[in-house]
RNA sequence: GCUGUUUUAGCUCAGUGGUAGAGCACUUCCUUGGUAAGGAAGAGGUCACGAGUUCAAGUCUCGUAAACAGCUCCA
């Protein structure tokens, strides 16, 4: 038979050899280096007989899919290693995922975090005992009775649920799956074992279902691998914005206050107003006017606009007033009130686009174990904003936010985002409202729009808001939690709700659409993805200081006040630090702050009008004059911001 | 909300049922200096909160709250 390789290049082997004797005949190395191989783009195991002409290309830990078998492998490993220990364990899924894998188990002892050690250890003596795993292929029926005789109730039911035909198992040692494979050869290649943590899980990812313990881990091919993924975890954990907001100053939570309700202090309250007038700045030029719309609002506005009967449950109480029958509701969305402004006068189709923003903050009763520091709170601002266009301006309105939501991210440096169609679940529809001919409509003018600006998207079904499909703007955190930033969502139902209209050039009157958007998505969660992004290293323009001034010595406190008023006279944000410490120290201390330019003054600098500079994390600069420093400062801000401005048609 | 873990000084964390600890930060004094930690002294505690067991609880048990990891959820 013909084996056709990645290169192009074809050989000749004999009928039923594997895919590892294949790989052998080139070099016994590229052999032990494979975990897995595609045949003709199925990936199976290394041992997989081929029989017939096939297309053929090995993988190895540095491909994703090699990896997935590796850590696949290990989570049967695991299973292996817990049926040993806890007898009458029961066993869920256990998949590889993006960093390792984990087991669902139902277990008759609980398995805590001090326990995990020793699962390792029982993980690492199996490992060293080079289990094979081998595969067989059953009848449906016989799948079913082997996992009943042995009360693996997950396991029925996940059969129950397959198509008829043949099942595969894996048997590696006492501890035999239902599973696809790909595995790779043997248990021995596992070399380096953690297990990092123990957590709940439902059965099905259902809350109405069992919970089960899941056991997370991560393995590698080598022990050194191991230690530089914990090295790893370790940095990342310090750029988490729950430490560097405690560190740098920016945000509390308190207890007393309310779980979910951030306290911002000056620092940080200075950053997010940065962040406000640059968004602003952009708007206005975008042609958006600011509104500004209470914090409260009658129960009756969000009935109307569907919101109670969707989130009513899960919303902070009605606020009762002294007056019998009134309810109010604090703010958990800004777009009723936006309708209400926008049906405040008659509307021209002359008038539209009619584009209504605001730093709305918004309240949502978010279940207590779901908040997490900025990125998930109670109490958050929307950087919000309304569109409503006409049918014949959607397209470009929905454009032009797509360049508002890039120009941000490339002016702070956010490559690493995904574009993310979020359409309705396929299957189910009743969470939805409006007409299926208007979700149509809305979802094709949004892949359009993505098209047309060429944003690479992945779509996922299930995740439209329930008014209409979204394109969201999803950006990772320091420990590779994805989180969704920026915003835009295309809705035809609440314009029907509110009974929002505008006279057309016929006379008549016609509905408008509305385009929901937050380029930042909240100003909370905003400023914790580029806490981690930048480790705290804010660009130049957000930095709460700008400029650190140091004397020398206590004689040159008096020049280092000069420059700091000098300098803060031309809106270039400086301090002094005259504690009576050395410079080394000053140095140090405002390093460890992230200050990003200190200046050090001292006898040559006081009698020549110069400073002498230091870049954060980059040294000395050198000397200069003060007028000189201030004009380079001055340009570097005005670079940042400049710099990626998207030209308007 | 669910499962598990945690909670001791401003911060980071030790603490074996028997007198509450360290480093950093803070205050005062000495030191007045040239590119990542100068020296000395001092002050600082409802051991998250509430019950219980015990001669005795930071330590053991139960409850409550908050934080952390994951699940579920996210307008």
């Amino acid at each position: 038979m013909k084996i056709t390789f990645p290169d192009g290049t074809v050989k000749e082997f004999a009928q039923g050899t594997t895919a590892y004797q294949i790989a052998e005949s080139i070099s016994p190395r590229l052999a032990a280096d494979c975990l897995a191989a595609s045949v003709n783009g199925e990936t199976v195991d290394m041992g997989r007989v081929i029989d017939a002409d096939a297309s053929i290309k090995f993988y190895k830990w540095d491909d994703d899919q090699g990896k997935h078998a590796f850590w696949h492998t290990s989570s049967h490993l695991l299973a292996e290693a817990l049926t040993e220990l806890y007898p009458g364990i029961k066993f869920g899924i256990g998949p590889a995922i993006e960093n390792g894998f984990y087991y669902d188990v139902d277990s008759p002892v609980a398995i805590t975090e001090p326990d995990l050690a020793k699962i390792e250890n029982k993980m690492l003596e199996l490992a060293r005992n080079k289990e094979t795993l081998v595969r067989t292929d059953v009848a449906k029926a016989t799948a079913l009775k082997t996992f009943a005789d042995k009360g693996e109730v997950y396991k029925v039911e996940l059969i129950n649920d397959l198509e008829d035909g043949t099942i595969s198992f894996y048997t590696n040692g006492a501890f035999t799956d239902l599973c696809r494979g790909p595995h790779i050869p043997n248990t021995g290649y596992i070399k380096a074992i953690k297990l990092t943590s123990v957590a709940g899980a439902y059965w099905r990812g259902d809350e109405k279902n069992k919970m089960l313990t899941r056991v997370y881990g991560i393995t590698f091919p080598k022990k050194s691998m191991l230690d530089e993924y914990l090295v790893m975890m370790e940095e990342a954990k310090k750029r988490d914005h729950r430490k560097l907001g405690k560190e740098l100053e920016l945000f509390c939570f308190s207890a007393r206050v309310g779980q979910g309700l951030p306290l911002w202090l000056p620092k940080g309250a200075a950053l997010r107003d940065r962040l406000e007038q640059f968004l602003r700045g952009v708007q206005k030029e975008y042609g958006y006017q600011q509104v500004i719309t209470p914090h409260i609002g009658n129960k009756e506005l969000y009935v109307t606009s569907g919101h109670y009967a969707k989130y009513g449950k899960d919303s902070f109480q009605p606020i009762h007033t002294p007056v019998e029958g009134e309810e109010y509701l604090l703010k958990p969305m800004n777009c009723p009130h936006h309708c209400e402004i926008y049906r405040s006068k008659p509307r021209s189709y002359k008038d539209l686009p009619v584009r209504l923003a605001e730093f709305g903050t918004v309240y949502r009763y978010e279940q207590s174990g779901e908040l997490h520091g900025l990125t998930r709170v109670r109490g958050f601002t929307q950087d919000d904003a309304h569109l409503f266009v006409r049918p014949d301006q959607l397209m470009e309105e929905f454009e032009r936010v797509i360049d508002i939501v890039l120009y941000i991210f490339k002016t702070l440096k956010f490559d690493n985002y995904t574009a993310q169609v979020s359409l309705r679940d396929r299957v189910n529809r009743d969470k939805y409202i409006g007409s299926d001919e208007n979700w149509e409509k809305a979802e094709a003018a949004i892949i359009k729009a993505a098209a047309d600006k060429g944003l690479k998207t992945i779509v996922e079904y299930g995740e439209a808001a329930f008014y209409g499909p979204k394109l969201d703007f999803m950006v990772k955190d320091a420990i590779g939690r994805q989180w969704q930033l920026g915003t835009i969502q295309v809705d035809y139902n609440l314009p029907e709700r509110f009974d929002l209209t505008y006279k057309g050039a016929d006379d008549k009157l016609h509905r408008p659409i509305m385009i929901h958007r937050a380029p930042f998505g909240s100003m909370e969660r905003f400023v914790a993805v580029l806490l981690e992004h930048t480790g705290g290293k804010f660009p130049l323009w957000l930095s709460p200081d700008q400029v650190v001034v140091l004397p020398i010595s206590e004689k040159f406190n008096g020049y280092a006040e000069k420059v700091v008023e000098y300098l803060n006279r031309f809106d270039v944000r400086s301090q002094i630090d005259d504690r009576n410490e050395k410079i080394g120290r000053k140095i140090r201390d405002n390093e460890l702050k992230r200050t990003p330019y200190l200046l050090i003054v001292g006898e040559k600098e006081e009698a020549e009008g110069l400073v002498s500079v230091r870049a954060q994390g980059e040294g000395d600069k050198g000397q200069m004059t003060l007028e000189a420093f201030r004009d380079w400062i001055t340009e570097l801000v005005h670079q940042e911001i400049e710099a990626n401005k998207l030209k308007k048609e």
